[in-house]
DNA sequence: GGGCGCGGAGAACGTTCGTTCTCCGGCTCC
DNA sequence: GGAGCCGGAGAACGAACGTTCTCCGCGCCC
């Protein structure tokens, strides 16, 4: 196991607690154990569990962004693929919210700034996809659409909030 | 300085606390020094801190839906009425996001049943506003809106996000 | 007024956390 | 083949947590 597979490793043990349990309930030995890195090379590869939290969010952010963009980049009508592609997320069976929000409601101004780069990066997204003479404001509106039906099937999961949040999006675009 | 005072102290130490910090990060001594209740009583009071938590949530709630129920009641327009009560709420200038929604990004299924709770209070004080002919739909595209103009100003604070889903729903419920 | 009991102040306890250290086996290089 | 070093396993450390205990002073009753 080289350092390449070890930080693989541990990012997906990272993530899988982290996202599930939160970041302040889980310990560094409860990802030793789950990533079976020892403890030596993950200090080594991550030196504080600061910088084990944001290479995960930065991670799930990297992935997050390109699975969304390849959803909706060539797609007939790219606003309504954008809430199909979160009806998936939201039917995924250990969805629980989104993780930046997560962790800035558990983090408040301690979170790392990745967490405020993600919602940059979703509302630039957001304004590509808007068509050139629409209202300036469609894009926060569709902004508070994405990060709702986010925090509403965060608690009651299934592809529901999606599917009447794209309602009101494609009501939108229509104007 | 009776019981009754006493709790009022420790709910309103709890809450500036814990809705500005995270929960996890702030231990009872901290609770104890900010509300000035000897941690002998308090813990008579509050047998762990669970029950602690559980409290604030619950006496935030109660605010929470009170006033929102008071800012419609009567209003000619119960639905944009919502959104504006919304912009006063993400304009004081400690707001930090649902206290609720949080908390379960915080807590995950650890979190107690209150939040579950709230949503649905949400829910169904939407779905009183709703007009009668309305598709069943409404309220909870309406809910979307309100949670995702939650989530947005806990990031970029301010009344804008609140506006924004304002021109959404009354777009919504003319229809 | 003297024993008594309640409540306040904070020390103390056991656990858990993030992080570091110790020990030891195995590989490398001459 | 032997010395030296790197990495693994996990004990150890100091701090912080939630919770409990100890001590002490003050008010009450006869």
């Amino acid at each position: 196991m080289d350092d390449e597979e070890a930080r693989t490793r541990l990012l997906d043990a990272a993530e899988e607690l982290f996202y599930r349990h939160g970041i302040q309930a889980v310990g560094m030995d409860r990802i030793r154990t789950a990533s079976g890195v020892p403890l030596k090379r993950l200090y080594r590869l991550y030196p504080a569990k600061e910088t084990l939290v944001t290479a995960y969010l930065e991670r799930r952010d990297r992935r997050w962004t390109t699975g969304l963009r390849e959803a909706v980049t060539g797609a007939a009508e790219p606003v309504p693929a954008v809430f199909d592609w979160l009806a998936r997320w939201f039917s995924e069976p250990d969805f629980r919210g989104c993780a930046f929000l997560n962790a800035y409601g558990e983090l408040g101004a301690a979170a790392p700034e990745v967490v405020r780069a993600h919602k940059a990066e979703l509302h630039a997204l957001l304004t590509e996809l808007v068509p050139a003479g629409a209202p300036p404001a469609l894009a926060d509106q569709l902004l508070i659409l994405v990060e709702g039906a986010a925090a509403v099937a965060a608690l009651s999961p299934g592809p529901e909030p999606a599917l009447r949040a794209r309602e009101v999006a494609e009501a939108l675009v229509r104007q």
